[in-house]
DNA sequence: GCCGTTTTCGGCCCGACTGTTTTCAGTCG
């Protein structure tokens, strides 16, 4: 099929705007909440909607029947969709500049437009900004003066970060939560502070925080969070919640709970939105209603302090908050299918680690000592490859036969851990590897990674992938996705030819661990697992402390529902080494 | 418009906060 490649933050747009439409048009009512619905799920989706329709698969999306995928249909076939313009063809077009300001909603968007004549999307917030300057947006009906001042506030934010706030990376969010968590224990009357939403969920990245604290003097505690001092501005303020931004321009929303409904409370707002939607639909067909407050059977409101009991009630097990989101975990709940899911403990070795040979910046002792303090089994020391094109031949074989005795000198002189040596080479654009044959079948590791000519079309990445999978000496495929959070999308191979190459040559693909590569996504995680391929979790270090980034590929791989007998690097060194064909 | 553990027809998630109102609409999570 051919069409018009349009990214899912497009696709996602072009609906909310239809949506918006809908609820000013009066909508039935049902029909704006399937679009929501809809909205929400292909706006969480990692995998691209435009290649679910290349492959037929739209209707496979949960929320996404007959009437929207044919829509997805026209808009991919021929770019527009006949039915969402003619629905926008008597409204201000500039509304539409103004449903991402924060506190305006399409129905505010449309008075706006339509009291200021603003018809055209260009200068659209600036011809706004200038009425609100002006003092005209109080004088409309429903609008006074702080919502005057609250939209020029957003207006004025939006140009301050013109593109999209970008989200943080989990290891910062851990830092953020860590210093509110020391700053609200110093509350006697706080009994737990448990940040919740993407963050608990292990989400590569973090939006905004969602804070549920358990206290005895909601008040008091309130109070206390106040004066947390990293706080620059309070958005809102109530007896049961408030809202700030901290100087580092984060947003977090605490919420207050008593102990006996603590555990409702960590269900809610750990989500994901999916999640909740689906269990929510769940427990009304057996007469239940859920709310951050407990659930409510026949009229009467029932707490739960704890998340075990309140899934219980429901008669699921508890769901670990990696696994909620939305997709098929609370099927998997109903029959008690869960997988055992891979911990941090069950890692008994990394072999992707550099060295100041490469680009890292500690010696192999250090690396290896590290690594027998994180009680780790065997370590990889996985350098990039010297280039032979830059270096010739002959420096080569001496860096590399000098690495190789100084390895061989640590494994003599010490019996705690094992040494492994190898190289990770870089997949060429020629599809040929960085080092040749020759050097490769003498190395205990071969690890093969794409790191220049990204932007190749499919056909072409996916030819560098099989070609490095083909080569014998090959185990491991680094990053395959090759993304960097918040810096550039991945590579985007034919993922179904890497797998099936991966799993018939029995190599393994890696995830890497490095906060900002996570890579396998955790979709592909779950998709490589069930083609039958074998994965790693490595660190990727480039200094000691980076080790410690192993975690986060276990968070990945968990999200990916990957058990450790999916990870190889579980596996204890004799076993591992077979399975690498090393010795 | 979507969807199925009472359903292929007839339902569809819940509550807090703000600002503008004087009983509530709009927005957000």
């Amino acid at each position: 099929m051919e069409g018009k490649r349009i990214s899912n933050n497009e696709v996602v747009k072009i609906l909310e705007e239809i949506l918006a439409a809908m609820e000013i048009k009066s909508a039935n009512s049902f029909r704006i909440r399937a679009y929501q619905n809809a909205v929400s799920i292909l706006d969480n989706l990692t995998v691209s909607i435009y290649d679910l329709w290349e492959n037929k698969k739209l209707q496979e999306i949960p929320g996404v029947g007959p009437g929207i995928a044919a829509h997805l249909n026209e808009l991919f076939s021929t770019g527009q969709v006949a039915e969402f313009e003619q629905a926008k063809e008597d409204l201000p077009e500039g509304m539409f500049e103004f449903l991402e300001l924060r506190g305006v909603g399409a129905k505010r968007a449309f008075k706006l437009a339509s009291a200021f004549k603003i018809n055209s999307r260009e200068n659209a917030r600036e011809r706004l900004l200038e009425a609100g300057e002006a003092g005209k947006i109080r004088n409309l009906e429903g609008f006074g003066e702080k919502t005057e001042e609250k939209i020029i506030d957003a207006i004025k934010e939006q140009k301050k970060s013109k593109n999209e706030k970008q989200r943080m990376l989990l290891t910062h969010a851990e830092q953020i939560v860590e210093r509110i968590k020391e700053h609200m224990v110093k509350c006697k009357e706080v009994k737990e502070v448990v940040a919740c939403g993407s963050f608990r969920r292990r989400n590569p990245t973090v939006g905004d925080l969602d804070i549920p604290i358990s206290t005895t003097n909601p008040e008091k505690a309130i109070k206390h969070f106040l004066k947390f001092d990293e706080i620059l501005e309070v958005v809102n303020q109530g007896e049961k919640k408030a809202t700030v931004i901290l100087k580092n321009d984060i947003q977090v929303d605490i919420y207050m709970s008593t102990p006996e409904a603590f555990g409702s409370m960590l269900q809610y707002f750990t989500g994901s939105k999916q999640h909740n939607i689906l269990l929510r639909t769940y427990a009304l067909s057996k007469g239940m209603s859920l709310s951050e407050y407990g659930i409510k059977k026949g009229g009467k409101l029932k707490e739960y302090a704890n998340e075990e009991d309140f899934y219980k009630e429901l008669g699921l097990p508890c769901i670990v908050p990696e696994l909620r989101n939305g997709n098929y975990e609370i099927e998997a709940a109903k029959e008690n299918k869960f997988p055992k899911l891979i911990t941090p403990e069950d890692i008994k070795g990394d072999i992707h680690v550099h060295t100041e040979l490469s680009d890292g910046v500690n010696t192999i002792e250090e690396m290896v000592e590290k690594a027998k303090a994180l009680g780790y089994e065997y370590v990889g020391i996985t350098d990039h490859a010297p280039s032979v094109s830059s270096r010739g031949m002959g420096t080569v074989l001496k860096m590399v036969s000098d690495t190789r005795k100084k390895i061989e000198e640590i494994n003599e002189s010490q019996k705690d851990i094992k040494v492994l040596f190898g190289y990770e080479v870089n997949i060429l654009v020629d599809e040929t590897l960085g080092l040749p044959d020759d050097i490769l079948k003498d190395l205990d590791i071969v690890i093969a990674g794409i790191h220049a000519a990204f932007d190749q079309d499919k056909g072409k990445i996916t030819a560098r992938y099989l070609a490095a999978l083909n080569n014998p000496y090959v185990d491991v495929l680094s990053h395959p996705a090759g993304r960097m959070i918040n810096e550039r999308d991945g590579t985007d191979p034919d993922w179904r030819k890497v797998f099936d190459a991966a799993r018939e040559s029995n190599k393994i693909l890696e995830i890497n661990a490095q906060p900002d590569r996570l890579d396998l996504p955790d979709d592909l995680i779950k998709e490589a697992i069930e083609w039958g391929v074998k994965l790693i979790i490595n660190s990727d270090a480039h200094a000691l402390e980076q080790m410690d980034f192993m975690k986060y590929g276990v968070f990945n791989a968990r999200r990916g529902w990957a058990e450790s007998k999916d990870i190889v690097n579980t596996l204890p060194y004799k076993e591992f080494v077979k399975e690498l064909g090393i010795g």
